[in-house]
DNA sequence: GTCTATAAATTGATAGAC
DNA sequence: GTCTATCAATTTATAGAC
């Protein structure tokens, strides 16, 4: 598909593509020629929609970001038992994760090796920080094991729902589903028992 | 410490320093000079150990793997029933990744842009292939729920247990503390009620 | 918004001395 | 086991035309 029989690229496009093949090929591992091959336009076109390589990336985390702080400024996140909004907040990352997956997988391969990078680095621990808040609530009230580290506790629940950009795939079935599990597995259990 | 003061390395000790900037820059992100210069040695010198950068990111993965294998094969993995041998796969796994971290940390975040790191990828699947068998009993014994899906349930496991190379550190504290927590939260569950 | 052409720097790897 | 010197290829990015 050429220039003549595709809408030409806005930003947006470029975008899409780039967090597409920055995932499929990690994002150091993409050239600019990669990156114009899988658009279908030469390098030179690629900058006229962005300043540098950098800078893709940082609007594609950015992106992520975004989506994933606003969450917990939702309803659901403010109000009611903190044992409830934790499980609110987990069904929602999982959302976001299905709705902007490859953002936000980008965001979770970030190493730290430029500013941009860091900076986003930086705004992941914050969100770490405000979940484990909640964590750390719901064990005070009696609703979850106060037995164990919250700040421990809030790393494994989010690196297990991280952990679902490994495979998760919005066309293999409901983000639902996978919520739905999650929840069973880390607050209800998996024994029988 | 240069060379006169500091013991001549082998491959082994090249691979350990390897692994470490690898995980710092990213795989792709590190060029033979970086290496170089956290070796302390000219970019040619490394050449003398290893006859490319895709041969030493190979050598460290396959550590990892080999770790990794070596749990299933052990006898708290194949003896007693299902359910104890996946709680004791997990918890060894936590061992293995505390021994093995920097090795293991390269191995799951290799992409598949070579032939080497395909490798690597389909040997994943198949440790994954092995622990969800053991799932699918451990549910088929009546020890685990068996209204989720333990394919999906597995990727959950040990998306859980893989996330701990985001933030895990030795020297932080026990593995053994960590292996408790994940149990509890992933087996037991978080919730009193 | 896209192109060709090209610059300037960096990359993975080799040759050959010590 | 390490070095300096160097190469060929690739990389990010720019210039200027359409």
């Amino acid at each position: 598909m050429d220039a003549t029989t595709r809408r030409p690229y806005d930003l947006a496009a470029v975008l899409d593509v780039a967090a597409e093949v920055f995932n499929a090929r990690g994002y150091d591992g993409t050239s600019m020629g990669d990156l114009a091959g899988a658009l279908g336009i030469s390098k030179s076109s690629i900058y006229h929609h962005v300043p540098s390589k950098e800078a893709l990336l940082g609007l594609a985390v950015d992106r992520a970001l975004s989506a994933l702080f606003a969450v917990l400024d939702e309803p659901g996140s403010t109000d009611g038992p903190a044992r409830d909004r934790v499980e609110h907040v987990l069904r929602r990352s999982v959302e976001v994760l299905d709705r902007e997956l490859k953002f936000v997988t980008l965001l979770l391969r970030v190493r730290g090796n430029t500013a941009t990078e860091r900076d986003a680095l930086a705004r992941r621990r914050e969100f770490d920080r405000r979940v484990t808040a909640l964590v750390r609530q719901a064990m005070a009230d009696g609703d979850l094991r106060d037995d164990l580290d919250p700040a421990l506790v809030t790393r494994l629940l989010f690196g297990t729902v991280n952990s679902l950009v490994e495979w998760y795939r919005p066309d293999e079935g409901g983000a639902q589903a996978v919520a739905d599990t999650l929840v069973a597995v880390t607050l209800e259990g998996l024994e029988t028992g």
